[in-house]
RNA sequence: GGCGGCGUACCCAAGUGGUAAGGGAGAGGUCUGCAAAACCUCGAUGCAGCGGUUCGAAUCCGCUCGCCGCCUCCA
């Protein structure tokens, strides 16, 4: 297996510390608004990822943190009239009901940075006891120029060099521009922890050192974010994690990369961002996640609706060929055996479906490669369907095709619904079943529905029975209109939601 | 100013030395009462441009053009 170290800027071979076991930690967010769709990627790409390594047979430890006190938390504090801690509630809250409709699981461990102060002050304490940190007015500061690593994962070498264009404003005090808070004093009526140094609150980095070492240890195989994370996050958090352990801290860095609008990347600063709820008014959640997966996890994606669309096409595709797939293996056996020749090949696409299907994933996470494989599979349980075939063997062939295609779908957690579940959430989504009615009683309205359409079909089956052609096409145009499409199958009529 | 990334068909997108995956859109065909879906066929002699290395390059090297990111909080 092989992962791109940011580390050292290549794809390695992935071995971890200890066989079999592999202890991963995440930067999740901080809990001050509520989540944009970049959030959303690097929840979603990681979780594949993790999933991936459950599904190769590793043990691996997941750990993804929230940042529960900050500068930003305290301000939105004010601004909503709300004390702090009730802020970060909030919206982590509303981080889990978007993750989960996202298919994101909860991970092995979610700590939060307010639950370790113990453990942060007993790291400020070490690394200003080793002389890596020093304190002033309250404040403590670690000191950038006494770990001469400094700089090695985000490729700065020459601090004067960084220092020379960057926007940054120098507090006077510091010994050095790049020095960076590990501790920042409390001022009148914020929220406050006692330390050594007095009432405070850990500075930003450092909070991650704290909970890596308590739970994972200290040193760990993967540590990801995304890539705005590399400088000055991860390389702060190396500095204080290895001048405190004198360990390595991290053996592959792992960044995804970010969503963009007209080609800038997504941010709340610019203001273009566009929020998980507001897409997931719009868009199917399953659609929004196969959308983020479809490409690469450290490429940029462009947002816009044209490729959300596309992925809820896309997933029609895959639900479509699944029913017609579930359809012939429901059909009765009999004695008649029949199938086209070639499809049980060795070396052919089905035979070959989960080799390759490792191969893409094995690859750094291909997870855009892996859909492309899933797909070349469709078309060829599609082919081998459209051939007719009959009998046991043939019904054997296409269940281990499903088994296949199902169990690679576990592993990115998408396609993996029923064709009639996603037809129903297609119902809801779409805006087909009138809003109130959805909103206000939704199984037992679109049910009602179902029943309607149903009738209609029946009503649509003996017009056609009579050649009655003209109403055939009336009823099938009407519920076209009201966003059904009715398909004319061996032996029934089907419908489904129009996209 | 420093560091890094990207540029593949109409659109999205995979592909890091062996002769261009996959999806969408489009054209033609099979099927169908007609449709729809599905399937088949067609579609980049070429991977921003120029030059070089090589038996062989989208893939490696150099230069040029264009776009973006980080260096401030940021997924």
């Amino acid at each position: 297996m092989k992962i791109y170290n940011t580390l050292t800027g290549k794809k390695e071979t992935f071995v971890p510390l200890y066989q079999g076991r592999i202890d991963m930690y995440v930067c999740g967010v901080t809990v001050y608004d509520v989540c944009h769709i970049g959030h959303a990627r690097s929840a979603v790409v990681f979780d594949a990822i993790r999933r991936y390594f459950r599904h190769r047979g590793y043990d691996i430890r997941f750990v993804k943190n929230f940042t529960d006190i900050d500068d930003k938390i305290i301000n939105r504090a004010a601004s909503e009239g709300l004390p702090w801690d009730k802020v970060a509630e909030k919206y982590i809250k509303k981080y889990y009901e978007d993750m989960h409709r996202l298919g994101v699981a909860d991970a092995d461990l979610e700590p939060r940075a307010t639950g370790h102060i113990k453990e942060i002050i007993e790291i400020i304490k070490g690394l200003v006891e080793k002389g890596h940190a020093y304190e002033i007015d309250g404040d403590v500061y670690f000191s950038v120029p006494s770990f001469p690593e400094y700089g090695k994962l985000s490729g700065r070498k020459k601090l004067e060099e960084m220092l020379a264009g960057a926007r940054v404003e120098v507090d006077e005090r510091k010994k050095n521009p790049m020095d960076f808070a590990l501790w920042k004093s409390s001022k009148e009526g914020e929220p406050a922890w006692d330390s050594p140094w007095g009432p405070g609150r850990p500075g930003w980095h450092i909070e991650c050192s704290a909970m890596v070492l308590k739970h994972l240890g200290q040193t760990i195989d993967i540590h990801a974010g995304g890539a705005d994370l590399i400088f000055p996050h991860h390389e702060n958090e190396i500095a204080q994690s290895e001048a405190y352990t004198e360990k390595p801290f991290v053996r592959y860095w792992m960044h995804n990369g970010f969503i963009t609008v007209n080609k800038e990347k997504m941010s709340k600063s610019l203001g273009n961002f566009f929020t998980i709820e507001e897409i997931l008014q719009r868009f199917d959640p399953e659609a929004v996640r196969l959308f983020l997966l479809q490409t690469h996890y450290r490429s940029p994606i462009e947002f816009s609706n044209e490729p959300l669309e596309e992925a809820e096409h896309t997933l029609e595709r895959f639900y479509q060929s699944l029913e017609r797939l579930d359809d012939f293996l429901m059909l009765p056996e009999g004695k008649h055996e029949s199938s086209p020749a070639g499809f049980d090949d060795e070396n052919g696409i089905i035979a070959s479906f989960k080799k390759h299907f490792v191969q893409a994933m094995d690859d750094d996470f291909n997870t855009a490669l892996a859909i492309g494989h899933i797909f070349e599979l469709i078309k060829e349980i599609n082919r081998f369907l459209d051939a007719k075939p009959a009998g046991a063997k043939a019904k054997e062939l296409m269940s281990g095709a499903k088994r296949e295609l199902l169990e690679a779908a576990g592993v990115l957690n998408v396609f993996n619904r029923t064709p009639s579940e996603w037809q129903r959430a297609l119902l809801k989504i779409k805006k087909v079943v009138a809003e109130e009615h959805a909103v206000l009683k939704e199984d037992v309205q679109i049910t009602k529905f179902e029943i309607d359409i149903e009738s209609l079909i029946a009503e649509r089956q003996k017009a056609r029975e009579s050649k009655d052609w003209a109403r055939a096409d009336a009823i099938r145009a009407d519920l076209e209109k009201r966003g059904i499409i009715l398909e004319d199958k061996q032996g029934k009529t089907a419908w489904r939601v129009k996209i």
